[in-house]
DNA sequence: GTCCCGATCGGGAGCGCTCCCGGAAATTCG
DNA sequence: CGAATTTCCGGGAGCGCTCCCGATCGGGAC
């Protein structure tokens, strides 16, 4: 069929211009040894001149996979997308993936039937392997993408036992020890305003949360947590919430950087002082956590050493594909600054 | 070679499993006309116990495309990735795509080689379009993409005469309005805080400042503009700076909703009302905009028709590619809320 | 019963590339 | 200088699909 874009020369042309055969252009165009020097250079030549760039669906057709890897994003609501969680992760993994010659390609999963879409086109062969961001708990998009038997990792789970690889840091622990801080500095009124609990970091690090008062000796309230989502917009509220419940609070453990900074504005809209009164921790340590007011005592998702372990882990496993699951959990580290 | 993922069954082998030939399985997945119901669904049946999905490159080798355009983001900087804007673009391109069956990849291009890399892939047929946006001034990949016959359509723009097709607001016209709005009003000592100005769209936002003061047979001060990027960062930043040479100012046109929202912080902590002592005016209306305090009066961009007026003019030119470049130019709107 | 005409269907050709076998050319060695 | 290696190189085979030409099959008209 003529669809095929005009003007574009073929292998062959280029080796027919060059006066060698097939075998060498390719020969040359994948670096391989084995081509005199004199050779190459008559056969780049030509392919400057033809101005000529390989097909890529029929090189894959042949064999030699496709050097791309999808970046799925799992979210139905994309606005979600805009939060710093995701353009750090997406700069991360693009650095990771900087020297391999792999293309990032991200794609937004906002309804069953993108989802469909996408499998067909992962399943398709247009991608050597997936990455997966911000699955949720039913989620069953990775089982389908690893009974399709495409490398595939995730960023987090959406459970305790994960039948994938995944990588993930650790959230309970980096809750834990967030509040340990605040009980060492003597704050006994301890509140948390979690992310979504369909998500099972939020959940962990609800988790990190409770266990952190009960080794403390301290009960653990129910009315002492209020559900976000991670963004600004839900700590606002979820803060305005907790301070009517609990006007006696002296600590807020907040699921991420955002969901501090919107519970900050409310504190202050409130006329309390920030420590003194209330003392505030976030987490991520995104750049914005150095930019509120006060600068916000955070604890530190590794976000880089994850984009790297996961680019690592996929592409072993795109090199040679093995049953086995590999499950990283990267340690978390408080980082103290004036909030608390 | 061996590359092939295991287990992936041809339509050959689903031919022979429903007795059929490989031209009659071709019909049925692409649902041709002139199968029998009869053989259809014996077809359709061997796909479902084979599990066979057809493989995308030889597809596309034998000449139908690819089904899969590309949102190319040129951002050195990538953390911009997190603002509103482009969650918007990206969530009104994805609707504008979803039922055309096409697949939205998106891309970061955030250097030379990246670019290179993704010149590689584009040109290698692994797309069959090219969506740019944020495309600064000197930007040479669209005319790379230009010159490899590639369906090209930009977000804006990067001069006054274009050579590639694009689509755009009228910003000129919008911060015009802004600005008249605000002296009819009665303010008289108008500042604003442009965008990045090696983008088209924050020069034509500032001329269409000047344009209104011309108008208003006011004289246009150089002093009474400061450059941000889009940004709330930037936001306060020049707001602080323009209230010191200005302390008298009554009015600010911001280049976005989110530098005005960062404009808004920086009046309120110096202690101005808003809109009593100075009227602030946006532009994009974004959702935050009506969740600023005060609601933000904002130019509003209709980023839904630009999403569908891109991906319209994109197909066309899939469809048949044509020599002559087209231009949309959208309309914008004045959305009067409580900050002027 | 015969002929003709759609409606269906089978399978050859070919998309542009990689892999790899076997031959030609260049070297080295005895 | 001829034989044994190496080093280079050409081109056949084949990846899985779509397109399309021509064959086959059923009926209806005569």
């Amino acid at each position: 069929m003529g669809r095929r874009r005009p003007g574009t020369p073929t292998l062959e042309e280029v080796a027919a211009r060059a006066g060698v055969g097939r075998g060498t252009v390719s020969r040359v165009i994948n670096n391989a040894t084995g081509v005199k020097e004199s050779t190459r250079h008559a056969v780049q030549r030509a392919i400057e001149e033809l101005g000529y760039v390989p097909n890529l669906a029929a090189r894959s057709l042949a064999g030699r996979g496709t050097d791309a890897v999808a970046l799925v994003l799992t979210e139905p609501d994309w606005r979600l997308f805009a939060e710093p969680f995701f353009s750090e992760i997406v700069g991360s993994l693009g650095d990771a993936l900087a020297d391999t010659g792999m293309q990032l390609m991200l794609t937004l999963v906002r309804s069953g039937a993108e989802r469909q879409r996408f499998l067909e086109y992962a399943r398709g062969g247009r991608v050597d392997g997936v990455l997966l961001m911000s699955v949720h708990a039913g989620d069953p998009l990775p089982d389908m993408l690893a009974e399709a038997r495409l490398p595939t990792v995730m960023l987090g789970r959406r459970s305790g036992d994960e039948s994938i690889s995944y990588v993930d840091a650790d959230n309970v622990g980096g809750a834990r020890s967030a509040v340990s801080h605040l009980l060492a500095r003597g704050r006994r009124s301890i509140a948390t305003i979690t992310g979504p609990l369909d998500m099972y970091a939020a959940q962990c690090r609800l988790r990190g949360y409770q266990d952190a008062l009960g080794l403390a000796g301290l009960k653990y309230q129910q009315t002492m947590v209020a559900e976000g989502d991670f963004t600004e917009d839900s700590g606002r509220r979820a803060m305005a919430e907790l301070l009517q419940r609990h006007p006696e609070l002296d600590g807020v453990l907040a699921a991420s950087d955002t969901t501090a900074a919107g519970a900050l504005q409310t504190l202050r809209a409130a006329g309390r002082r920030v420590p003194d009164d209330v003392a505030v921790i976030g987490f991520d340590d995104f750049p914005l956590a150095q930019r509120t007011e006060p600068p916000l005592t955070t604890v530190r998702q590794p976000l880089e050493d994850i984009g790297r372990a996961m680019i690592r882990i996929l592409l072993e496993d795109m090199e040679e594909p093995s049953v086995a699951w590999r499950h990283v959990i990267l340690r978390t580290e408080l980082v103290v600054r004036a909030s608390s």
